[in-house]
RNA sequence: GGGAGAUUAGCUCAGCUGGUUCAGAGCACCUGCCUUACAAGCAGGGGGUCACUGGUUCGAAUCCAGUAUCUCCCA
């Protein structure tokens, strides 16, 4: 059979890919089996994958793939969320580009588009990381807008409507006057911005005096309700209690005082304006100050303003300082830096506003959430993040669920004819629960007004873990009841507080249990200079690209390198070329051992005898450090551990230990038990790298159909001796020792030479030194051999005889250099064991390990000094 | 302004409840090799006052305090 010497992973992809879907080994059943699940954080059907995705579901399907071998029941549930916002800014662009106005159209009309347009869109990511290997439950598939899904939603609303968890209420709100809607804090992004402070003189009523007050935004002065200043600023104490008029407009305002101002800011005196920022709305809302809207919607001024009624509010801002200045109400002005809100959809600067919303009340549902993740229920990883879920959790504020979009659940309020309202899960219902509520039993549903609003998407979202199993609407069935709570979440810390700790709240109030066991938390993908990977930087590779020249593999391993859980993770192109090589060195390994032929009357060889049992051992106390580390989702580790595994001890060392001679063949114990250490290390490796797995999996043995290495079980590790491991590690140090001779001395590895050891020595591995140094003899002698080249293991000295070719300058040079460091190190130990105070308050243990180090170091000084004597 | 965390090799990071896996790994770098699995490779090598200053201790990268710098979260 002909190899090629490099691995070509297009080749094998989408074979593996479409073999594993044709038989079906990514959808879950119930069964008696222990379940293991994950959800897949959804991703939003506007999008396309980048980076940021690649990490995670590489990291997700790892779990799930192991998880799967260890003979779980795996689900892996994927799915998309709806956006609201993002995708009704895309769905309103593209129709702007037809020339279609949405306001031109019903709100039927502009669903229809929008769902046009999900479809066409919606699935680009879900197909994008089959490419990637991703063993979704595809029959599973979700999508946050499913029948389904709304309808859990809205029963959820209704639900805790009814238990007054949900209400209305004017709030201070992030006005996104572009798109016409409030965003949540965490939508709005701040951005440090060049402005200026403006000084601004307000009359003092019936005196000849004025106040000065600083603002860095003069044109919400028309909405002014008050001045506030520090009760205790002797500079302002003779105003308590006095009345200002506002500039321009001349309304009278009082002089209140508060200890929120800081004295040093500005002029330490404060205009307040509670309708247009949150500060100041908390100092109205305790000194009862009117709130007095000044700005329309899109954020032009109203008729509330007196002034510039229906122009922009950065015009305004303009008009407004020029008409202070000639009024001679501007005192002076300074450039200033402050951090402005911008709306993280549509880049619009935020406006704080007044506006009625829907509430949800976070504290009841907070408290088991916290309780939970302080207790390890659902346990985090790293787990320094729960210091800040806790800050988070015990500071939460309610939650605004509102959005003044159409693309999403729409509100299930009802407003009836003469006020007020009713909240229902259906038409229907909300008839009844209206006419019971206004005492007319001839209302229809066509007197009622529905909100015009729609949930938040995270509103659905933090169903996500329930309702994908239909657990909200059918809360007793079977699919809910097995695979629920589910294992792992797979996430950004960036949404740690307003996706996973929501999912949790909702987990305790639906179902009284958490919604998943481990939060693994993912680092944010950057870039060398470290710049958060964006499509508007372009500092983003592309990962279907990345897949082709690199390979899924390559690229998941590349992914792995770099990720330390919750570290930012610099992401590199040269760590998937490292994944590639990886791939390929696995390749080449199963070339080799693949063009072996079999001599079945040949004995084996000690030297493969004594290999085999070595890397046994190895292998076993390996698969437990690999447990232990996935255990501990330290994922990057864990790859670590099995790269090493496979190149430096199962390539480098085993296989030259145990390759027969050019062209000869080899003997069939050994191969057999190769091609079952060969079988171990690629299902210990199928998790991080599928294709390439299965493609091996599948060439070293005739398969029968619909066998695959993604269902066989995971190696476990059966006992193992460190004493042998130790005792080959030794083994390996006279080999280095060897070839170090050889390239010191420019030996070819053809020329055989003899060794001869002098010293504490054990002959175990003796055929194995003889086969890899290509030793005439190995010999056993009883004292120190002058003019040979020499080097040391531990305290045992071997001697290579190479006649005149000894540079004994050199080897002089060498053994000083040694004799005086390890002089050095018995220097340091003696200092420790000659302090009385270490040798009585340490440990015995401790102790005894300094006096061994001792024994060994003052043993080595006398070799060495021998040998020096000898030499000259 | 409030809170959390970080600082270990050129880069990214391990280093658990102080002591033999204590100064590590991978990459990068340097040297020599196209040796019949692999140059996407092989064999070697150099490189760190563990941010700084004190303290606790027989003993500190590890614990404590302060300083500096950085990052993130909240306002």
């Amino acid at each position: 059979m002909e190899i090629p010497a490099k691995y070509n992973p297009a080749l094998t992809e989408e074979k593996w890919y479409k073999y594993w879907m044709d038989n079906d080994y990514f959808h879950s059943e119930p069964d008696d089996r222990e379940p293991y699940t994950v959800v897949i954080p959804p991703p939003n059907v506007t999008g396309v994958l980048h980076m940021g995705h690649m990490l995670n579901n590489t990291i997700q399907d790892i779990l799930v793939r192991r998880a799967r071998m260890q003979g779980k029941n795996a689900c892996w549930v994927p799915g998309t969320d709806h956006a609201s916002i993002a995708t009704e800014a895309k769905v309103v662009a593209k129709l702007k580009k037809e020339g279609i106005d949405k306001n031109s159209l019903s709100r039927e009309e502009f669903l229809d588009h929008a769902w046009e347009w999900k479809e066409k869109h919606g699935g680009i990511i879900l197909e994008q990381l089959k490419k990637l290997g991703a063993s979704c439950d595809w029959e599973r598939t979700k999508f946050t807008m499913d029948d389904d899904m709304s309808e859990s939603v809205l029963k959820v609303f209704v639900d805790l409507h009814k238990k007054g968890l949900i209400y209305r209420g004017v709030r201070m709100v992030n006005w996104d006057p572009q798109a016409k809607t409030a965003v949540s804090d965490e939508e709005v992004n701040f951005k440090e911005v060049q402005s200026k402070l403006y000084y601004v003189r307000y009359k003092v009523e019936s005196e000849d005096s004025y106040v000065t007050i600083a603002t860095t935004r003069p044109e919400t002065i028309l909405g002014d309700t008050a001045v506030c200043v520090h009760p205790e600023d002797e500079r302002f104490k003779n105003l308590h209690g006095k009345k200002v008029l506002v500039p321009l407009v001349n309304r009278l305002i009082s002089i209140i005082k508060d200890e929120y101002v800081d004295k040093e800011f500005g002029t330490g005196a404060l205009k307040i304006t509670p309708a247009h920022d949150i500060n100041d709305y908390e100092i109205g809302d305790k000194h009862n100050l009117e709130s007095i809207d000044i700005f329309n919607d899109d954020g032009t001024m109203n008729e509330s303003a007196q002034l510039y009624i229906g122009e922009d509010r950065f015009k305004v801002r303009k008009l407004i300082v020029k008409d202070l200045e000639e009024a001679g109400h501007i005192v002076k002005i300074e450039d200033y830096i402050n951090k402005l809100g911008y709306s993280e959809r549509t880049d619009a600067v935020i406006e704080p506003k007044l506006s009625m919303q829907w509430f949800c009340k976070m504290e009841n549902l907070a408290k088991p959430a916290l309780e939970n993740v302080i207790n390890n229920n659902v346990q985090f990883h790293p787990a320094k993040f729960k210091n800040t879920y806790k800050h988070w959790m015990e500071n939460v504020k309610d939650w605004c669920v509102s959005r003044q979009l159409w693309w999403g659940q729409r509100i299930p309020a009802y407003y009836l004819p003469e006020g007020g309202y009713v909240v229902a899960n259906t038409e229907d219902e909300a008839v009844e629960l209206a006419k019971e509520k206004s005492g007319n039993p001839n209302l229809t549903i066509n007197d009622l007004r529905q909100d015009e609003d729609v949930l938040d998407t995270w509103f659905s979202s933090w169903l996500w873990p329930i309702s994908v199993f239909n657990g909200i609407n059918d809360p007793d069935n079977k699919d809910f009841n097995y695979y629920y709570p589910t294992n792992d979440l797979v996430t950004a810390p960036e949404i740690l507080f307003f996706w996973v700790a929501r999912m949790i709240m909702a987990g305790y109030e639906y179902k009284g249990e958490k919604p998943f066991k481990n939060v693994y938390l993912t680092g944010i993908v950057r870039d060398q200079l470290r710049r958060k990977m964006s499509k508007s930087l372009g500092n983003s590779p592309d990962p279907i690209e990345l897949m082709k020249k690199y390979g899924a593999d390559g690229v998941r391993v590349g992914m792995l390198l770099c990720s330390p859980a919750g570290g930012d993770l610099l992401f590199d192109e040269n760590l998937t070329e490292q994944g590639r090589n990886f791939g390929n060195k696995i390749w080449n390994a199963f070339r080799l051992v693949k063009s072996w032929s079999v001599d079945e009357t040949i004995e084996q060889p000690e030297s493969s005898r004594k290999s085999i049992e070595w890397f046994l051992n190895r292998l076993n106390s390996e698969i437990k450090n690999i447990n232990n580390l996935y255990e501990k989702f330290r994922l990057s580790e864990a790859l670590m551990s099995v790269y090493k595994l496979f190149w430096d001890e199962f390539s480098s060392w085993y296989l030259e230990l145990i390759k027969p001679a050019y062209q000869k063949p080899i003997d069939k114990t050994t191969l057999d038990q190769t091609l079952e250490i060969f079988d171990t290390l690629i299902k210990l490796l199928h998790p991080i790298m599928p294709f390439i797995t299965e493609e091996i999996w599948q060439l070293i043995e005739d398969r029968k159909p619909g066998e695959s290495i993604m269902i066989e079980k995971m190696p476990v590790s059966e006992t193992y001796s460190n004493k042998t491991i130790q005792a080959f590690e030794r083994v390996k140090e006279v080999i280095s020792g060897v070839r170090n001779v050889r390239k010191e001395n420019n030996i070819a590895q053809k020329e055989s030479l003899a060794l001869k050891v002098n010293g504490n020595y054990d002959n175990d591995y003796d055929s194995c030194i003889v086969k890899m140094c290509n030793l005439s003899s190995l010999e056993k002698v009883n004292s120190k051999i002058d003019g040979a080249v020499s080097f040391m293991v531990k305290s045992t000295e071997f001697y290579i005889e190479l006649g005149s070719l000894v540079d004994v300058e050199e080897e002089l040079k060498k053994l000083n250099d040694e004799l005086e460091y390890n002089k050095g190190f018995l220097k340091s130990v003696m200092k420790k064991l000659s302090n009385e105070r270490f040798v009585n308050s340490a440990p015995e243990k401790v102790v005894n390990i300094e006096k061994q180090k001792k024994d060994d170091a003052e043993a080595k000084i006398k070799v060495l000094e021998e040998r020096i004597a000898g030499l000259k």
